[in-house]
RNA sequence: GCCCAUGUGGUGGAAUUGGUAGACGCGUUGGACUCAAAAUCCAAUGAUAGCAAUAUCGUGAGGGUCCGAGUCCCUCCAUGGGCACCA
C-alpha cells in the first residue's frame, strides 16, 4: 500500500530543495513555452474546488513541455488588492497588508500542497509597492498621452460601497460585489480612454486563439456600429445639434428629435411655457437608477421642448422632445426620430400622436424585366365579436388569401378596398382600424402572362354588422368567403404579400426591414446600401454630416473612493493644474491610517491623511490625488512582471519580454470575459505602441475551464454548504494527485461539470492498482515482450495529442485502457513502465517521482524526457468493420489490412445474415470504405 | 427582444469531424476469493420482443440532403451564458 501522505510531503521538499521547477529567464537555448493561470484573489477562505481545475490543467501542459525540452515559464501570483482585507482593516483597525499577507501564505501553502510546478522564485503580488511602482509608473504614461484623465461624467455610483464602479462591475443596476442598488451620479472622475483602442482590440481578435464566444462577447462589448453624424439647426436661434444615426437614409423619415435629458441644449432651447414640465421630468430622469431606466417593456416618456430643429433635407420644421429612451452617454445624446422605421421611435410617435411618414417600401415576390405598374390594396376584416378574420378561399387555384384588387383610374385607396370588399363579399359595413405601410410587390399573372409591380396599400377594418349586399363577381371569380381564425390564417396564408400585411395591420410594429425607398425625392426606388452612400454624400456636399463609426464601449472608470489600492500618482496644484509624479517619487505607497472607513459624502479615506495629502511639489503647494485605482489595474499587467520580477529600473527587460512573450497559454474562468481580458489586451496594446512590449496581444491562446457544481448539479456556495467541496479535505482523505486525476477526468475543461464523491473514490483506485501492478505485483521486469508493445505505442500517442489538446479526460481513459491490458499479462517490460509513469506524471507527479524513484532512479523523473511513440508500432493491421444493407447494420466482418477492396466486398458478401438481406434483391451498388464500412444498396 | 453555447444510456461522459452510437469511469447484477465483511479479480449491463440466431426502436422534437446523419441544412423546444430603449 502507498503512503500518500508520506509520499506527498517526500517530493514537496524534495523540488524545493532541488529547484526544480526553477527557470533560468535568460536561457534562450532551449524553445520557449510560456503557461500562465489567472492568478487567485487571496481570500481568508483559501482555495476552492474551482482553482486545482484550472491549476492543475496548466500544470500538466508545464509539466509536460518541460519534460519536452522546452525552458517552460509557469508562474503564479496574487491579485492581492481588494475589498475584503479593506473590510477586515475597517472592522479591526488592523492594515490590510498584515492581513493579505496572511491569506497568500494559506494560498501558497495549498498551491504547493496539490504538486504545482510553479517556479515560486517569480511570484508578484499587486499590492506590493515593489509591483505597484509599475503600475504608478504605466499609469503615468498613460496620464502623459491623455489617455487617463479626469472628465466630469455621470458614473455608477454605489451608496453601500461608497465608491463608483466600472460598466463592468455593474449587473442589472446592482453592483456586482454585494448587490447594492448603483445609480447614475455626475462626478469628476479618472477614467482610461479605451474607445481610444476600441478598433485595435475588435483587430487583434482576429489574430488570437481564443473561444469564438469569448470573442463574441467582447466585440458586443465594444459594440461597433456604422452610421453618420448630421446637424440639425434650431429653428429662430443659432443653436444646433448633432445626431448619430445608422440609418441616415431614412432622413426624409425624420417627423422629430429627441435629446436625452442631460443634453446640454435642453436647458437653452426650451420654451418659457414647457420649462415647467421640461425640469420636472429632467428631475424624475436623474434620480432614476440605472434599474428603473432600463426596465423591460417600459412605457415610452417624454416631454416637448416647445422648440423645432429644421430637417436638413426638406427645411420641414420639426418638433424637438426629450425622452429617457435616449441616452446621454451613447452616440451624442441626440437622435432623430423615424417613427415608420423604429420600433422604439414607432412607439413614442404613437403615444404622443406624431406623425409618421414611410420612407421605405418592403419587397415582395421576384422582381422582373418589363413589369407592369398598378397600384393596388389588401383589405383585412375582423369581426370582433367571432375573434374571425374575412378570406376568401380559391381552394386550390390560388389558396386563402384576404380580400385584394386593384384600384381603378383615380380611385384612391380606402374607396378602392371598401369597392372590392363589397364586391366579393357582400359586406359594406366597415369601419376603417388603420392603415398600414404600403409594400412592393412583384408577382407573374399566368392568365394575363404578364410581369406585375405593384404598389399595395393594406388596411384592417372592423366589421360593425353583419350586413351584406349581393356579391358582384366576375365569371372567373370562383371561390368561398370564408371567416377564419388567427391559427388558420398563420398555418394557411402563404402568399408573401398577403402575410405581412396582416402582420403590419394585427401588430403595432414598425416597419424595419430593408426596402426600397419612397417619399425620399432623390433616394427613391434606392435600396438601402445606395440610399446610404447617396445620403452621405449629400450630407458631406452641404457639410451637414458626414459617416461615422460609434461604439458602444464607454471610458473605463479607473478610480475608486477606497483605501486598499494602488494611489493615483497625481498632485493637484491651487491653480487648478494637476502634474504626475517623477519617476523617481514612485512607487507612491500608501499612508498609514487610524480609520479605513469611507467618507459619508463619498470622497476617499486617503483624505484622512492629512500630512500624505497636503504637500508642497515641484516649489507648489499641492494636494495628491485620494482616488485608487480598481481592482483591474494590477491585474493588467501582471503577467509582463513574471518575467522579470525583480526589475527595479523597469517593469520588465525589453530583451526578456521578447523572448517570452505572448502567453502561450492561459487558462482561466470565463468571468473575465470583459472585465480582466479586455483591460489586459488593451494595456498590452498601448505598451505595444509605446515600443515597451514585443507583441500587441498578450495571450496567444486562452481557454476557460468550467465551474465544478455540488453533487447536487448546483454552483458550490453560501446556498448549499452541505454540497460544498474543500480541496483540503479531498486531499487529506485521498491525496492531491487523486484530486488532480479526478478534476481531471470529469469531464471536458471548458464544461460545468457536478462533483461526484465516487468519482474521487475510483480515481484513487485507479491509483492504487498501478501502484500494486507496477510496484507490489513485480510485473516490471527489464525483458522484450511484444505483447504490449501495439497498446504501449498507441497509448504514447494518444495521451500526448490529448494532453496538446487539453483533452485530459480521454488521455486518463487511454491510460486506463492500457492499465487493464497489463493487468491481463504476467510482464510488463521496464520500457513501457517507465514511459507509462512518465506519461502520468503530469497528472499524478507526487506518486510517479516514487514510483520512478522504486524503479532505480535517484533524480527526479521531471526533468527525464518526454516518451516518444513509433507511427508503425501504433498501426492496427486487424479491423473489425460494419457491413450494412440499405443503409441497416447486417454483419460485422473481420479484414486485414492487406485487404483490397475486392477481398473486403467477397467477405461482406458472404456473411450469412448479409445474404439473407440480399434475396431477391438486386445490387445497385456495394460503398467500401477502407477500414471503416460497407454500404451495400439494393433494389 | 437580439447574439453565442449546449442538449447522447440509470449516471459523468466517448465517437478518428459524414462511416459499426454509447470508448473509459460510476452505478447495478451475477460469479471467484473469504468463516464473514471490506478490498481485489472475472463477467454482464441502451430499450423492447425472443431460449437463441436475430428483429424493431434509439443521440431534445419535427422535417430535409445522402448508400449512410449524434455530426450537414431548415423549423421548433429546453437549459446555460452574454447584451439589452446602443439610434
Amino acid at each position: 500500500m502507498m503512503n500518500v501522505k508520506e509520499i506527498e510531503n517526500k517530493w514537496q521538499k524534495y523540488w524545493e530543495d532541488n529547484k526544480t521547477f526553477y527557470t533560468d529567464l535568460k536561457d534562450f537555448s532551449k524553445p520557449k513555452y510560456y503557461v500562465l493561470d489567472m492568478f487567485p484573489y487571496p481570500s481568508g477562505v483559501g482555495l476552492h474546488a474551482g482553482h486545482p481545475e484550472g491549476y492543475t490543467a496548466t500544470d500538466i501542459v508545464a509539466r509536460m513541455k518541460k519534460m519536452q525540452g522546452y525552458n517552460v515559464l509557469h508562474p503564479m501570483g496574487f491579485d492581492s488588492f481588494g475589498l475584503p482585507a479593506e473590510q477586515y482593516a475597517i472592522s479591526t483597525g488592523n492594515h490590510p497588508a498584515s492581513f493579505t499577507e496572511k491569506n497568500i501564505e494559506t494560498f501558497r501553502k495549498q498551491l504547493k500542497m496539490l504538486g504545482f510546478s510553479y517556479d515560486w522564485s517569480k511570484e508578484v503580488s499587486t499590492s506590493d509597492p515593489k509591483f505597484y511602482k509599475w503600475t504608478q509608473w504605466i499609469f503615468k504614461k498613460l496620464y502623459e498621452d491623455g489617455l487617463a484623465k479626469e472628465v466630469e461624467m455621470p458614473v455608477n455610483w454605489c451608496e453601500e460601497l461608497g465608491t463608483v464602479l466600472a460598466n463592468d462591475e455593474v449587473i442589472d443596476g446592482k453592483s456586482e460585489r454585494g448587490g447594492y442598488p448603483v445609480v447614475r451620479k455626475m462626478m469628476k472622475q479618472w477614467v482610461i480612454d479605451i474607445p481610444a483602442y476600441a478598433e485595435r482590440l475588435l483587430d487583434g481578435l482576429e489574430t488570437i486563439e481564443w473561444p469564438e464566444s469569448t470573442k463574441e462577447i467582447q466585440r458586443n462589448w465594444i459594440g461597433k456600429s456604422i452610421g453618420a453624424h448630421i446637424d440639425f439647426k434650431v429653428k429662430d436661434t443659432n443653436e444646433s445639434f448633432t445626431v448619430f444615426t445608422t440609418r441616415c437614409d431614412t432622413l426624409f423619415g425624420a417627423t422629430y428629435c429627441v435629446l436625452s435629458p442631460e443634453h446640454r441644449l435642453v436647458d437653452l432651447i426650451t420654451t418659457n411655457e414647457q420649462k415647467e414640465k421640461v425640469e420636472k421630468y429632467k428631475k424624475e430622469a436623474a434620480s432614476k437608477s440605472d434599474l428603473e431606466r432600463t426596465e423591460l417593456n417600459k412605457e415610452k416618456t417624454g416631454v416637448f421642448t416647445g422648440a423645432f430643429a429644421i430637417n436638413p433635407v426638406n427645411n420641414k420644421e420639426i418638433p424637438i422632445w426629450i425622452s429617457d429612451y435616449v441616452l446621454a452617454s451613447y452616440g451624442t445624446g441626440a437622435i432623430m426620430a423615424v417613427p415608420a422605421h423604429d420600433q422604439r421611435d414607432y412607439e413614442f410617435a404613437k403615444k404622443f400622436n406624431l406623425p409618421v411618414i414611410q420612407v421605405l417600401e418592403e419587397v415582395t415576390g421576384k422582381v422582373h424585366d418589363n413589369e407592369t405598374h398598378k397600384n393596388s390594396i389588401v383589405a383585412v376584416v375582423y369581426d370582433e365579436s367571432a375573434n374571425k378574420y374575412l378570406t376568401i378561399n380559391w381552394g386550390n387555384k390560388g389558396g386563402r388569401l384576404f380580400i385584394g384588387g386593384t384600384r381603378k383610374d383615380g380611385e384612391d385607396a380606402l374607396t378602392c378596398a371598401l369597392r372590392e370588399i363589397k364586391e366579393e363579399t357582400g359586406y359594406d359595413n366597415l369601419e376603417l382600424v388603420k392603415e398600414t405601410f404600403k409594400m412592393n410587390h412583384h408577382y407573374y399573372a399566368y392568365n394575363k402572362d404578364k410581369y406585375f409591380e405593384i404598389e399595395c396599400t393594406g388596411f384592417l377594418f372592423k366589421l360593425k354588422n353583419n350586413h351584406q349586399v349581393n356579391q358582384e363577381l366576375d365569371t372567373d371569380e370562383n371561390f368561398k368567403v370564408e371567416w377564419v381564425s388567427k391559427e388558420i390564417i398563420d398555418e394557411e396564408i402563404k402568399d408573401e404579400l398577403h402575410k405581412k400585411t396582416f402582420i403590419y395591420a394585427t401588430n403595432e410594429i414598425a416597419m424595419e426591414n430593408d426596402g426600397i425607398h419612397i417619399n425620399s425625392e432623390y433616394l427613391n426606388n434606392l435600396n438601402k446600401e445606395d440610399a446610404i452612400s447617396k445620403m452621405l454624400e449629400f450630407l458631406e456636399d452641404k457639410r451637414i454630416g458626414s459617416k461615422h463609426i460609434n461604439y458602444r464601449i464607454r471610458d473605463w472608470i479607473f478610480a475608486r473612493q477606497r483605501y486598499w489600492g494602488e494611489p493615483i500618482p497625481i498632485v493637484h496644484y491651487e491653480d487648478g493644474t494637476s502634474d504626475a509624479l517623477k519617476d523617481d517619487d514612485l512607487p507612491l505607497v500608501l499612508p498609514e491610517l487610524m480609520d479605513y472607513s469611507p467618507n459619508k459624502d463619498g470622497s476617499s479615506p486617503l483624505n484622512k491623511a492629512k500630512e500624505w495629502v497636503n504637500i508642497e511639489y515641484n516649489g507648489k503647494k499641492a494636494l495628491r490625488e485620494t482616488s485608487t485605482m480598481p481592482g483591474s489595474a494590477g491585474s493588467s499587467w501582471y503577467f509582463l512582471r513574471y518575467i522579470d520580477p525583480n526589475n527595479e529600473d523597469e517593469f520588465a527587460n525589453y530583451e526578456l519580454l521578447k523572448h517570452w512573450m505572448p502567453v502561450d497559454l492561459y487558462i482561466g474562468g470565463p468571468e473575465h470575459a470583459v472585465g480582466h481580458l479586455l483591460y489586459s489586451r488593451m494595456w498590452n496594446n498601448y505598451l505595444y505602441d509605446k515600443g515597451l512590449v514585443p507583441t500587441k496581444e498578450p495571450f496567444k491562446k486562452l481557454v476557460h475551464q468550467g465551474m465544478i457544481l455540488g453533487a447536487n448539479g448546483i454552483k458550490m456556495g453560501k446556498r448549499y454548504p452541505e454540497y460544498s467541496v474543500n480541496p483540503n479535505d479531498i486531499v487529506e482523505k485521498y491525496g492531491a494527485d487523486t484530486l488532480r486525476l479526478y478534476e481531471m477526468f470529469m469531464g471536458p475543461l471548458e464544461a460545468d461539470k457536478p462533483w461526484n464523491n465516487n468519482g474521487v473514490e475510483a480515481s484513487r483506485k485507479f491509483l492504487d492498482r498501478i501502484w500494486r501492478l507496477f510496484i507490489e505485483e513485480e510485473k516490471v521486469k527489464d525483458e522484450e515482450n511484444k505483447t504490449l508493445e501495439k497498446i504501449y505505442h498507441q497509448t504514447v500517442k494518444k495521451v500526448t495529442n490529448d494532453y496538446e489538446t487539453l483533452n485530459f479526460n480521454t488521455a486518463i481513459s487511454q491510460m486506463m485502457i492500457f492499465i487493464n491490458a497489463v493487468q491481463k499479462e504476467n510482464i510488463l517490460p521496464l520500457e513501457y513502465a517507465e514511459g507509462f509513469i512518465k506519461l502520468l506524471n503530469p497528472i499524478a507527479p507526487f506518486m510517479t517521482e516514487e514510483m520512478w524513484n522504486k524503479l532505480g532512479h535517484d533524480k527526479t523523473i521531471a526533468t527525464e524526457p518526454w516518451p516518444l511513440y513509433d507511427e508503425e508500432k501504433c498501426r492496427e493491421n486487424e479491423f473489425d468493420i460494419g457491413v450494412q444493407v440499405n443503409g441497416k447494420l447486417r454483419a460485422t466482418i473481420k479484414v486485414l489490412e492487406t485487404d483490397t477492396e475486392d477481398d473486403i466486398k467477397e467477405k461482406a458478401l458472404s456473411e450469412q445474415n448479409v445474404i439473407k438481406h440480399l434475396e431477391g434483391k438486386e445490387i445497385i451498388k456495394v460503398i467500401v470504405i477502407p477500414k471503416r464500412i460497407v454500404s451495400i444498396v439494393v433494389k
